[in-house]
DNA sequence: GTCAAGATTAGT
DNA sequence: CTAATCTTGACG
């Protein structure tokens, strides 16, 4: 299937998180395929972003969310958590979206197996999942998933309109954006993290 | 140098 | 609802 190329990435971020979805994130370890098809996204921007990691401006942790897009920009959280996001817009201006959720679609077993035996729906719905059953930690940071053999993203089937759900983002405890209603979400996908239809967000 | 908070998850 | 667990970034 065919890759997607820098000029999808190099995008206003939200397009770019309404976009994804459908798409298929693929990871080769151990020279198997591992994948997935996107079903959840969040948009982070830079300056008008509070919540957003580069709104105070570049830092060492963060430097790669203001370089050009198609990178993999992976964070380390609480201690034990990484979450793994794709850098948009143009180079030098800040902007990535998070990869919330994805439904197993390779190498499950695999990542059965990397997850400690965890059940298929508790396999990659949410963000640390994920990165843990695609095997992805700091050391991907900055990885360039328009040229990588080992990560990358496919075509896949785009979502249409009506199968999408925008909803407030997950785990803001303040800024004037927490409420902003940049996740994107494949309605009624079984894979969501905290649903947005069962109500009670 | 010090220190609180964090784009989460699993278990009570 | 809270513990787990440790890096980052703000401040002095």
């Amino acid at each position: 299937m065919k890759r997607l190329q820098r000029d999808f990435y190099a995008r206003p971020t939200m397009e770019v998180a309404r976009d994804l979805l459908g798409r298929l994130l693929v990871r080769v370890y151990d020279g198997q395929r591992l994948s997935g098809r996107i079903v959840e996204t969040e948009a982070y921007l830079g300056a008008n972003d509070p919540a957003s990691h580069a709104y105070r401006g570049p830092t060492d942790r963060n430097r790669v969310m203001f370089g050009p897009p198609g990178y993999a920009y992976v964070y380390f959280i609480y201690g034990m958590h990484h979450c793994l996001n794709i850098v948009t817009e143009s180079d030098g201006v800040a902007g990535a979206v998070l990869i919330r959720a994805i439904e197993p679609v390779e190498g499950v077993e695999v990542m059965q197996k990397l997850r400690g035996g965890r059940p298929i729906a508790e396999l990659t719905n949410g963000p640390a999942k994920l990165a843990q059953a695609l095997g992805l930690d700091i050391s991907w940071n900055g990885t360039d998933l328009c040229t990588s053999d080992d990560l990358f993203l496919e075509e896949g089937e785009p979502v249409p309109d009506e199968s999408v759900m925008t909803a407030p983002r997950i785990g803001l405890s303040s800024g004037a954006t927490k409420d902003a209603p940049w996740r994107f979400v494949i309605k009624g996908n079984p894979f969501v993290s905290h649903p947005p239809w069962k109500r009670k967000s």
